[in-house]
DNA sequence: CTTGAACTTGACGTTAACGTTAATGGTAAA
DNA sequence: TTTACCATTAACGTTAACGTCAAGTTCAAG
């Protein structure tokens, strides 16, 4: 039991829809440290594979890589000193900050787009109105 | 009156924390067009200003400038005809879904976050509770 | 045991978004 | 008008994030 599936960097890639160089490229910069088969060959965990997911989720939102490693470097060595636990809580809280700042920032870009199709529609109706009138 | 006050580049770059190169690079690919004085100088209204500060709120937010250009033409450009009036609407209802989409994204990593914090924090109040028990 | 697909490590190529430098021209103040 | 600074274009340089290719290795199927 607990046989651990692995999966190899093919069948990781086809699953995210990447391609092989770019796992190994995240290998090369330490995003990834996959285990090895006798032959040499990579052999991703479940663990990694939720790494992965962690990263593209960070990429998509304006991250970029190195501070994406950082983050997973943090939530992802589980902490046990007292020190580290600290030090762990007080960085999380401020990335925290910062994605939450990005959230309240597209919320103002939203609304204001939003406005612009409000003006939009309202000189459309007003097109229509004036064509009616015509009639 | 209304004497449109003008801002050179480097006025522009110093509001804004940028080179005077990153100004002319966004002048290249489209994404500002400023006015030019006799003797060639570019010269830059509010207008333009604000422009500039749409770039950097779509930049932080994970678009490339290309789709920042293709966004600022959207709902720059005071579309009048009928036809052009619905494409914009439509256009612009995309991109709200867009930007919602990241919104909604951004709030499920952060309250993965806060769960990592919340099990941080109890496993330090554990460490505190066990060190208590040996006193 | 062979074959072919999948894998490996280099190493060089590419694109976006600028940085940097050179050679030159415009401008405001003394 | 000269000084000092700010501006211009053109061109080559840089970095991140991969793409692509070559030359060889491992693995699974028959």
């Amino acid at each position: 039991m607990s046989q651990t599936e692995m999966y190899s960097i093919s069948e990781l890639a086809r699953h995210f829809e990447i391609t092989t160089r770019t796992i190994r490229y995240y290998e090369e910069i330490g995003l990834l440290t996959p285990h090895r088969s006798e032959g040499g060959q990579r052999l991703f965990s479940k663990k990694e594979k939720a790494r992965l997911q962690l990263v593209f989720r960070g990429k998509k939102y304006g991250f970029s890589l190195d501070e994406i490693r950082d983050m997973i470097q943090l939530f992802d060595q589980d902490p046990s000193g007292r020190q580290q636990l600290e030090r762990t809580i007080q960085y999380g809280k401020e990335k925290i900050e910062e994605v939450s700042s990005r959230i309240e920032d597209l919320i103002q870009i939203r609304s204001e787009m939003e406005q612009y199709i409000v003006d939009f529609q309202k000189k459309l109706s007003e097109l229509e109105r004036d064509k009616d009138e015509y009639a």
